[in-house]
DNA sequence: CGAAGTAATCATATCATCATGATGTTATCC
DNA sequence: GGATAACATCATGATGATATGATTACTTCG
């Protein structure tokens, strides 16, 4: 569905921000939670920087942090970022352009769950996966 | 969202069904239909003969034919046969296992939209996507 | 049997993703 | 300025998906 590298700096992010209040994220401090090579992991974080998704210091007591809450940076965001073929989720039948004037064969069955994914990754932030944070969208996944 | 592979499957599959009134299609019609080299196709379409997807006849009029009629042939039949980790549709943060008792951070809200695209692949048969079908979505009505 | 058509298989090449290790660059502290 | 901490970058390898071409095995027909 998402790549693994995707899938790694989301869980970056997550990790970034559940530690906001102490500051800087370290590359060293990351990689050791997520268990990955610490400058494979810097590659993947400095593409978010990139893209103004991370502040970074330098020097002691550096590291990184998001430039925005938790709460306004969807996870599409981040996925379009890493993803190079992230539009392949369009066509299962791997067309380029496949809607109105050439559908594929596939096109309008798989319309319907691809708008539901679209929408998954517009709609939800990565302060919706956060333990803490109560949902600003109104859904109560709160757990009695 | 699927292989290449499969996909390449898939539309091989629908290309056979499309044709079966003319008896089995060989490799070098689909082929040249898929614009897909032989020798390539022939290893995949082997993989759906080895899982009794299809049955092929060797010599002069050779070719492919389906097994079972295409309203029959749900594509994540096809799709999990051909994609080896088909699983990773499951957690978007890579975890091989990710639901009750050790859900990932996004588990909660992938949720839905996962189950959506299990339905779509276990539910929309090869059938749903011949040009000839008139029913596109609910109930087959069995036609002839 | 021999020839031709066809699937099945083998060997290899290509490419992107994933990953590792070494090195360069910038900032802080003394 | 030198030591240290941290990000940034480069070079390389490992792996799997994708693709290509050559070859082998089987089937039909004459």
């Amino acid at each position: 569905m998402i790549s693994k590298t995707a899938s790694n700096a989301l869980r970056a992010l997550l990790c970034i921000a559940e530690r906001k209040e102490l500051g800087p994220v370290s590359a060293g401090v990351l990689a050791r939670e997520l268990d990955l090579p610490q400058n494979y992991l810097s590659k993947t974080l400095y593409r978010l920087v990139q893209d103004d998704l991370l502040d970074t210091t330098r020097g002691p007591g550096g590291g990184y942090l998001l430039t925005v809450p938790a709460a306004e940076l969807p996870l599409g965001r981040v996925v379009d970022l890493i993803d190079p073929h992230g539009s392949q989720r369009r066509c299962l039948l791997g067309r380029p352009e496949c809607s109105g004037a050439t559908p594929c064969a596939m096109h309008g069955h798989w319309c319907e769950v691809r708008e539901a994914i679209d929408l998954f990754f517009a709609e939800t932030t990565l302060g919706d996966l956060l333990p803490a944070a109560p949902d600003p969208r109104g859904r109560s996944s709160t757990p009695t």
